[in-house]
DNA sequence: GCGCTGGGTGATTGCCGTTTAGTAGCCTTC
DNA sequence: GAAGGCTACTAAACGGCAATCACCCAGCGC
């Protein structure tokens, strides 16, 4: 009881975390959160309450919730180009290579979901609109990378149907659709997943691709 | 100012409305704001002021906000429920069949986004998880209908690969994948749709059913 | 010493869904 | 025809949310 502070135990305010520290700080305790109850569950005050700052102090690193979260999202997706980057450079067959992107695809949506989620599912009152742009910008790229491959298909002749864009945005829309029903609806009587995966795609370049 | 009115001119009090006609009356404002404003924009305030009641009385007819929503999406389902029931009818090849059931689910998610989007999207705060229980049910039938055409498919050996259940998820999960991406973002540089659903859905077919 | 500035604060605003406690009017039942 | 009860309704409030406001204070260059 006794208490040998000069100052009352009071504010117990954070110190300054000079800089960009505390920008840093902020984003690990958002990414816990986020990554474990979502973008509703990753709420202002309890990313300021796990850095131990009032909630109002988020406000001088980042314009709002969405800019913290999409950030995460961005590095989250930074994986993602990594991958298909790393893939398109492999000296192997165009084909291949799109079936690697599509299923690093599948496996990053299954394991990055809530930032899957929130870049490629957003809508309904999440992120308004423009504020993706940087996000989306990344995601872009992914799809660059990826179209690319799908191009050199197209120029060796051997897409069975469909233009390059048409082909490309099929198999992505088809791969998105998969992943985004398992996160979805994760108590639905689902084939195995790996079998899943398999079909699809099995079907997909079989439909679209001549070997 | 002499208020000529026994009551002051106070409550303006909505009468009775004895009766589920109220309901409907509510079902019908929610409809409206629902469709043109989506989840988030239609809030019990705006629903119940659209009536002409207060927010109070939503909850004497409905348990809380999901329940309404969710009751305007079963009745959009039902729609959906109503064209596989009638394409299943159809005295025409399985194969033939699953493909109008697929493009008329294209078709349904476009034009019903608002529905589509709570129903097989909804996630992040929305819904959550349980109360989706009846509607569910709606889609559960939608799917065995569409399944019960696949797997006629497979019963006559034409599934080219996968089993009755995995196949019919992939063509499910892609015809999925394609209306949601278009739904959530589009400002992308997306191909014709019409070419999109062709390419995806020759290419779906192509892959999984032989001749 | 002085003032500026950047990181910080508590209180407040304006939404939201939902709950509580109470009320007005009709329907029985005596 | 009064008493009681039921049903549809109400205003006010609660707790949570993102975001803003007006202020505070330590540290720095001068």
């Amino acid at each position: 009881m006794t208490t040998t502070l000069k100052k009352p135990q009071r504010s117990a305010r954070k110190p300054k975390g000079d800089g960009h520290m505390r920008r840093g700080e902020i984003l690990q305790a958002a990414e816990r959160i986020f990554l474990a109850e979502g973008y509703q569950g990753a709420t202002i005050r309890k990313i300021a309450d796990e850095v131990g700052v009032s909630s109002t102090a988020l406000y001088m690193h980042f314009r709002d919730k969405d800019e913290i979260l999409l950030e995460i999202c961005d590095s989250a997706i930074q994986l993602l180009l990594k991958q298909n980057s790393e893939i398109s450079a492999r000296p192997i067959d165009a084909v291949a290579r799109v079936r690697l992107m599509l299923d690093a695809y599948i496996t990053f949506a299954l394991e990055n979901s809530n930032a899957y989620r929130l870049v490629f599912c957003a809508e309904g009152g999440m992120v308004s609109e423009d504020k993706q742009t940087a996000t989306e910008a990344l995601g872009d790229l992914c799809y660059d990378k990826f179209v690319g491959a799908v191009r050199e298909i197209g120029a060796s002749g051997r897409l069975r149907t469909g233009t390059v864009e048409s082909a490309a945005q099929a198999m992505w829309a088809a791969c998105h659709g998969l992943v985004a029903l398992l996160l979805t609806k994760p108590n639905f009587h689902w084939a195995p997943t790996s079998e899943l995966r398999g079909v699809l795609l099995d079907g997909l370049f079989y439909g679209l691709v001549t070997d």
